[in-house]
DNA sequence: ATAAAAAATGCAAACTTATGCAAAATATTA
DNA sequence: TAATATTTTGCATAAGTTTGCATTTTTTAT
């Protein structure tokens, strides 16, 4: 066989499958392992794959994050956060959480805005505060570290005497089955309690986070009243969601 | 399954879930705890995740507010740092308000001061958070657009139940005369709150402000209990501020 | 303080890779 | 076509990686 050969074959089976085995090649192309790896390095010098301990992965697949500090399938947050800004009207009184997909709707909240904000981030509040019309209250408590939220006992206290018209949220696990899940302690608390001090509340999530599930629950599916994704409302993967006392999808 | 494989789908797990437990990830992936651990060190090295104890956390969202803008007179500010720094003992509670002065001193707090800290500035309380031994308690309320400060009712409800052990504070306006003064109502009122809600009060100032003098008065100078500016305390400037009932100079 | 969990360290086994070399295959040229 | 040069291939050996395990140290939670 032809090296040329070889290589075509190659490629094809990266781009199937988005790697290989040296080990699995020469089984299937009946050279000797060293063979493939010659094979292998000259495509990597070429650019066409990435080598690796022990094989070959797809250059595309390999990282998408270009750069470091890149916020993570920015420009379908930043679709949803114009979807949930369109909930926005003016003399509202929203409360929401901390999060990149929150982070983005706070960047993006229209300048003649003239509403009141409620969170317990930080970061949020502060960007938040950049807004001309737009009144920022922070509910104070101890700063977990992690997600640079405040929770706490005195953070539930004062959420339970708020009803906000609107409650923006985000969440690391989304399921039709077990609703809204998150792995923290402390900010499922704080969740429950924004969920309870708001007539209305809105998910936002990127649709990769639809159908995972964490281990401590928040809320049903049908405690949520909007859910916002980066996806057309009608597509098949959110049919799911849809139906009698589910939530609206945007 | 190649290491690169194992990477790429603990990269995806941290950028949907923001963070990661090792013991998860060892029975997602199959492999003993030690590769995971080194799998986490490899990626926290080439600064895509943050590594911490029993997993890893998203980079992402560790606030931006880091870039160094001019501070004024940043070297005198830096020399009163490390002399407020020098109050500071371990399991103390510290009461802190914003401004430069004191954010520099946020900054310098050495790693292994293990020490709870109240404030009313959510970026002195984001940067306090990134010290391991600090516990961060943010006092919520009006975020004050121009001082980025918390204000208003809520703020002085809360710090009326507080006995802190020190509470910093900078100042606009200090003379022997007329005492602390600031120009802002509602400002001065959290400030006469913090001093309130303390054992001892320490001002930090630089130099150049001794002896001016602003329109609404905190308190008065017997009420302070340390003065730190960059000077030497025995020098000729600061001499009309020590005395009987005087604060002591730093 | 104490116990439990996680991390660091050193080590050995399994596996992968680099290198030089000779044989085989392929290409070039008279 | 035959002779020669060039490239490719497989092998042996040495070197390097990766992984899991045992042990000690550190961190965390109670």
């Amino acid at each position: 066989m032809l090296k040329e050969e070889r290589h075509k074959i190659i490629l094809k089976e990266i781009n199937l499958h988005n790697k290989v085995l040296s080990t699995d090649l020469k089984d299937h192309l009946v050279v000797s392992e060293d063979t493939i790896r010659r094979d292998l390095n000259e495509l990597d010098e070429l650019g066409l794959i990435l080598k690796v301990h022990g094989g070959a992965m797809s250059k595309t697949f390999h990282y998408p994050f270009n750069k470091q500090d890149q916020v993570y399938a920015l420009e379908a947050k930043q679709v949803i956060a114009d979807k949930a800004i369109n909930l926005f009207k003016d003399d509202m009184m929203i409360l929401v959480e901390g999060g990149t997909t929150i982070m983005e709707i706070a960047k993006r909240i229209p300048n003649d805005l003239r509403a009141t904000f409620l969170t317990v981030s930080p970061v949020i509040g502060l960007t938040l505060a950049e807004h001309e019309n737009i009144e920022v209250i922070t509910i104070g408590g101890k700063l977990a570290k992690n997600a640079n939220i405040h929770t706490g006992a005195s953070v539930i206290n004062e959420l339970s005497n708020i009803k906000t018209d609107l409650c923006i949220i985000g969440t690391n696990g989304i399921s039709v089955q077990s609703g809204l899940t998150d792995s923290d302690w402390e900010i499922v608390h704080v969740m429950k309690a924004m969920i309870r001090a708001a007539k209305k509340t809105a998910v936002v999530t990127i649709a990769e986070k639809l159908e995972t599930v964490q281990k401590i629950k928040i809320a049903d599916i049908e405690a949520i009243d909007y859910i916002i994704t980066e996806l057309s409302p009608d597509g098949p993967v959110l049919s799911s969601y849809s139906g009698k006392d589910k939530p609206l999808l945007l």
